[in-house]
DNA sequence: AGCACGCCGACT
DNA sequence: GTCGGCGTGCTC
């Protein structure tokens, strides 16, 4: 017997093993062995088993031999051989990382044996208050779903509202649900940062040790026993960061996730790739798992799947009065203007009616470019190539590249034409707070993002202890401070630049806009009496703006899918994003030409003709005459997961030559 | 990813 | 002469 064998390495590969006569009894899918691996012993997952006779087996030099099982049944309830391939096919992940994310490496050799017996109820059943109301009603309808095993029940259940309007009641009374009925429960948040309310109350009302919370650094020794934690039953209750998803639950009746349209739940920078939502999804079909997406503006996977009849549709009741009213300010009038005169006088009036302001920016520092007046000449990052930013502390004024943090002071002269005069554009946190200082004398104006959070958490917990209390009068940030979050005297949200975003070329970019303002309208609805929401734009044509005001998400959502539809893009079709790089212009253009020439294929005739992709590109990466590092990308556009699956076989053998780097996103979200 | 092999420069 | 830098290549 031969055995196909993932090991925890980089390759998009497994390899052959002879079975030692002593396993062929115990030997199947799923269990890990100790085997021979190079140089080295290691530890790997057998993915498939198969006859000698169907196996060509002439490729190797030897064929190794495996004599120790380090399981006797297999860990996980799941099928990990699998989901493993599937997260090749699906996102060009390693399979052998792909198996590595299931089983941490600080795994003792010999796991114990999960008991067979159901694991007894907490002791201390939870003591939360009943929900009243439509929260009530809500979550009755989505408890049904737990445990229900119907077939053609839904996938996934979406619940849409932010979530100061009750979310988390509702979650804690599906996990006690799930939890009492002998499962297992399972909490995704896009920040974890945020949830030390949330870790309370869940902590108060269950049994402390039932509840885990997981996350990539938290340190080895806990890492190791949550997980054998989750296994043997004793954790009841994960709330987890994206890579939670690939616990060892034994019955995971509930899942939820929280903000289920922020794109942290796409791994992009590191290998292996994936997506928890996607992965949850999965992995809920071998758990017969509740799943819900929550959002204060779902995604619009998941506002597709409603409209396919596989999700249901959930709306967190939401309070008629405070509905805020939305303005859209057309910068294009105020071209010099930080805040423009629309957006002060509602400021001043705000804080003379002893109402609080959120002025919000898409940037943090203090500018975003640094220019010479007289030539045009851009500060760039030497290393990334981009914009530096301005920053600035007390008196010193630095520039700072804000994706590797490389800090310089400011130039004393323009090195192109000497010039001595400077300009800085875009205006970030520190600009519009003390702008905004400026422009209302007296006003008790703060500042938070990420920048003060990195450099004291006990100073940004202050700021905004400070402003929740009522001592500050307006708090400029970024959208760290768009979402959830539950202030009650708001009166007015401002935000500086709502279309930085718009200008890039991500399809998701409009959604991506959206989602940030709508969650910032919708902060303002437990707020009192008459909210203000004002925009300021230097697109008020783009059509984000015109459902803004009526605050009507399923119009927005309509017509974005629509334009998905039109232009083929997701969830109406699958992406692959093709990265080449190099300095040298004829390799670059030679080893692309042959990338595209592999999914140019004829329609052999055990090539089904359909799947013929449609291709985008190549487009150059904005990157300037100055370097001689050519980048481009190309988009790949496929109609289904199998031509996808397709694609990434083809383009997976090709090697570029040394002189060109290549990169194969499956899926992509960000831009790298 | 590990881990070995290999081919140049600095040290006992 | 050896130790050790990390570039390149392989793992059934």
């Amino acid at each position: 017997m031969i055995a196909d064998i993932a090991f925890p390495v980089p390759l998009r590969k497994t390899f052959c093993y002879r079975l030692n006569d002593g396993l062929l009894e115990r030997a199947r899918p799923g269990l890990r062995v100790l085997a021979p691996f190079g140089p080295r012993m290691a530890a790997g997952l057998i993915i498939k088993l198969r006859e000698e006779s169907a196996v060509e087996l002439s490729g190797f030099k030897t064929i190794k031999t495996v004599d120790t099982l380090l399981d006797n049944s297999p860990v996980f309830k799941d099928d990990v051989p699998a989901l493993a391939l599937w997260m090749q096919a699906r996102w060009n992940a390693p399979v052998g990382l792909a198996v590595d994310s299931f089983f941490p490496r600080m795994l003792p050799p010999v796991l114990p044996l999960p008991s067979s017996t159901l694991y007894p109820l907490p002791s201390t059943l939870p003591a939360v208050p009943p929900l009243a109301g439509e929260l009530a009603g809500i979550t009755d309808k989505l408890s049904a779903f737990i445990n229900n095993t119907e077939c053609g029940r839904p996938a996934a259940h979406v619940l849409f509202g932010p979530p100061q309007h009750g979310r988390y009641e509702i979650y804690l009374e599906l996990i006690k649900k799930a939890v009492s009925g002998g499962g297992q429960a399972l909490c995704l948040v896009p920040d974890l940062n945020l949830m030390p309310h949330f870790m309370e109350r869940l902590g108060s009302a269950f049994k402390p040790e039932a509840v885990a919370v997981w996350h990539s650094r938290i340190a080895a020794r806990q890492k190791r026993s949550v997980w054998l934690g989750v296994l043997n039953g004793s954790v009841k209750i994960v709330l987890g960061a994206r890579s939670a998803v690939f616990l060892p639950f034994r019955e995971l009746a509930l899942a939820i996730i929280d903000e289920e349209q922020d794109d942290i739940y796409k791994q992009e920078e590191q290998e292996p790739n994936f997506h928890a939502r996607a992965l949850l999804l999965k992995r809920a079909q071998y758990h017969n798992t509740c799943l819900l997406l929550a959002s204060a503006c779902p995604s619009m996977e998941a506002y597709a799947g409603v409209k396919a009849g596989r999700f249901t549709w959930n709306d967190l009741p939401r309070p008629v009065r405070g509905r805020p009213r939305v303005t859209i300010i057309d910068m294009e009038k105020h071209p010099w203007d930080i805040i423009s005169p629309p957006l002060a006088e509602k400021l001043k009036k705000a804080v003379g009616e002893k109402r609080q302001a959120l002025v919000l920016s898409g940037r943090k520092g203090y500018a975003s470019l640094f220019m010479c007046a007289n030539c045009g000449w851009i500060k760039r990052c030497p290393r990334c190539r981009i914009p530096l930013g301005v920053k600035k502390d007390g008196e010193a004024c630095g520039v700072v590249c804000w994706r590797c943090g490389r800090k310089e002071p400011l130039p004393e002269s323009c090195p192109k034409c000497s010039g001595k005069v400077f300009r800085e554009k875009g205006a970030g946190t520190q600009k519009v707070e003390g702008y905004l200082k400026k422009l209302l004398p007296g006003t008790r104006v703060a500042r938070f993002d990420g920048d003060l959070l990195k450099s004291s958490v006990k100073g940004a917990a202050a700021v905004y202890g400070a402003f929740l209390k009522g001592e500050t009068d307006i708090l400029v940030g970024t959208r760290l401070l768009a979402r959830g979050h539950d202030f009650p005297n708001l009166g007015v949200i401002g935000v500086i630049d709502s279309d930085s975003g718009l200008s890039t070329a991500d399809f998701r970019a409009s959604e991506k806009v959206f989602q940030t303002l709508f969650e910032a309208c919708s902060t303002l609805e437990t707020a009192a009496a008459e909210p203000e929401f004002l925009v300021q734009t230097r697109q008020p044509g783009h059509y984000i703006f015109s459902v803004l005001p009526d605050m009507d998400y399923r119009k927005f959502a309509e017509d974005e899918l629509a334009a998905r539809r039109d232009f083929f893009y997701p969830p109406f079709s699958e992406l692959v994003r093709l990265g080449f790089a190099s300095f040298e212009p004829k390799a670059l253009a030679d080893f692309s030409g042959s990338a595209l020439k592999a999914l140019d294929f004829p329609a052999a005739p055990d090539e089904p003709a359909q799947l013929q992709p449609e291709i985008l590109g190549p487009m150059a990466v904005g990157d300037l005459k100055r370097s001689r590092l050519l980048k481009e990308y190309y988009l790949v556009k496929l109609p289904d997961e199998a031509a996808l699956a397709y694609c990434l076989e083809r383009l997976r053998p090709l090697k570029p030559p040394k002189s060109v780097k290549f990169k194969i996103t499956a899926d992509p979200y960000g831009l790298g």
